[in-house]
DNA sequence: GATGAATGAGCTTTCATTCAT
DNA sequence: CATGAATGAAAGCTCATTCAT
């Protein structure tokens, strides 16, 4: 996340001055949103309070809404930095060869990926697999982590499989997604051998079923 | 759980008079479950105050706090007022015939099942799919409406496939489950159309699963 | 401010039953309106808080959110009051007689209404001098205040000299009412003998003024 | 008040080195003021934060403390320098000449100096016309600013009318005061067109009444 | 029992002021 | 001195729950 360029191990002071405030800054943000992160972990979304978040996180309340200006704000950009997580993790997998050979292979490498994300970031789990959360707040970053998780795999889909009607990718495209969420919301409250065991159910689940979809030789 | 058991026609004064005010009662009760239930649908559990519950079923807040120890108690009493109506319109499906014949089939009614109960009581397709989500209230009736509802259908399957293991059948049931929820959460804000191909979907998924375990000529 | 009529003295318990409700509420708003309105005179606007208000009417903060569904909604609940009281205690003034026989004694009545009015009514001074405050709650409410006030006034004096043109009409009206705010402004913070002196200086030179525009001997 | 003396130029380094960083503060000071009644013209007393101040001024929140204990020194800071402008504006009004020769003429020049400050000094307008108004700390500060602006009119009539008891003397200035503060409170709002024509309003209103005070011939 | 006014803890957010760098 | 991140008291408002009538 650290977008700043480390300052050039100099003598230049006017630099040096300066970016120590961006790194706290930097700093405050991150361990805010992994407060935040955390207590959507632990807590969930409904009793994720701001000022909990900034007790979580150490600073006061005040801190929080200098760098987010509302609770909201917050949310989403939880659900940005989750993005992005997911995206770094998923870029490996999202090209047309590993699409092309194996639908299946495909999806559970998808799956494992967002299993990954999710032992690596918490939070992550629970916001993507509770888009339609109650609090509004949380319900809209939910969704828009949803979109832009889901769009790549769309297009890498459809270019993978161009003659798979538009209408069927989207119906199967849906199905992943939410199986997806399923597995996350379950997983989350599991003890490692069941995970694993859930993890295995869904990817065989999902995958007998794009299966019947994708796979040429069964078209 | 006194599921309207009509009080026998007494002849003394102290019973008849009691009895229009149970009957009352049973009424008040019945009226705010139901408002509940509306309001779970139309608002979410996030704005389900006891106050709009009140409002919506016609009492005053002081009434709704006379048979309800608490918010989540309403919900719980709800919950319990779904699973009641899932036993009822799953009676018939539930029986070792369907299971034998056909595993697919069987899963098949049971999501129809579901459905219609969906179609039928408000706020039974929100607090279904949301077990685990939110509002710790609801989240508890949620939990519990699950459990009695999977329970019989665990029964069923284990009479009718005795020879799967245990384990398996679990983790399938827990899939069954899981699915099921997905579709009753995505089904709620669709149009008709979309509802049917979800529905179908759902049921194809699933099919293909739970099909690979519990279908003797495959397995 | 009491519109509901008091219960016939009688045997009618449905009433009886329904109407303390009422009068209890009736009684909380009034003194809420009484609270807003001293705390206006003691403190400002600045410092009126709904917390404050609430304390001071002997009420929860709760309680005052029941009768008014926020803050402004206090403020134009005072205003309205204050203009109900300005009416009536004007009711006599605005007729055309008076307003024809001599524009300075009809002035000085309208003046020696408002402050009888901010006498008797506390808040009332501060909220009609201060249109233009920095809270914009109370800046509306002074706001609507000033208008309902004026308009009466510039009806009479349309019907009374139809031959004064309605410019020069709208200009006197403006004048009349600023320097009124200024009598009111300033007198709530003098000794009586001083209110007496700064009301007879407002009169002499408003009465000056609007006889140049209006006396039909001086045009 | 240290009204930007040029410090002699000095041959000691100590003194040079010091030099600039207080023409700086000076400055910062001047441009922290600028800032203050830029904003208190355009979003009132009421959103006047003193981080805005900073920031508009161009300077961190932190230096502004370092040149004013708190937020009313701020506000008191800027009524002296409106104070000064005020008095080298009338500086050539305020002689006894232009005062006895004729009375309306004088409160006329007295009132276009007020509206000629207005017009160059952004927030005068606002700060001087609304002395006993909301905020404790512009409250304040706007009283100082009217008695400053009060005293020396006050002396010169005094000179010029010695025959003029004091007591009506002070009447008719508190009458003067309100009134001219009741222009620039309106005129603020208005488009030229109507600004003249307050002007002339206040001027006819003001000049018909100290003249029946103060004019030798209507004595 | 029924009613709904009353309560107050707690939530989100703002802003004057301090303090480490 | 400059900076701006940090602080926390306090404001407006909501809602589960109680209690007098």
């Amino acid at each position: 996340m650290q977008t700043e360029v480390a300052p050039p191990p100099g003598e230049s002071t006017e630099k040096a001055r300066r970016t120590p405030q961006q790194q706290r800054s930097q700093l405050r943000v991150a361990s805010i949103l992994e407060a935040a992160g955390q207590l959507l972990e632990e807590v969930g979304a409904g009793a994720l309070t701001t000022n909990a978040i900034a007790r979580k996180a150490g600073t006061s309340i005040g801190s929080l809404y200098q760098f987010f200006p509302n609770k909201a704000a917050v949310l989403a950009r939880l659900a940005d930095s989750f993005r992005s997580e997911v995206t770094r993790t998923l870029g490996r997998v999202f090209n047309l060869e590993t699409a092309r050979r194996s639908i299946i292979t495909f999806v559970n490498l998808f799956i494992d990926g967002l299993e990954e994300v999710q032992r690596r970031t918490p939070g992550f789990g629970y916001l993507f697999s509770s888009a339609k959360i109650e609090d509004s707040s949380a319900d809209e970053a939910a969704h828009q982590l949803e979109r832009q998780i889901m769009e790549p795999l769309d297009k890498v889909l459809a270019e993978a499989y161009p003659d798979v009607p538009e209408k069927q990718r989207k119906i199967c495209l849906r199905m992943i997604t939410e199986t997806s969420k399923v597995l996350l919301a379950n997983v989350r409250h599991l003890d490692p051998a069941s995970q694993a065991m859930m993890s295995t159910e869904v990817k065989r689940m999902l995958g007998l079923y794009v299966q019947s979809y994708f796979d040429p030789q069964k078209r």
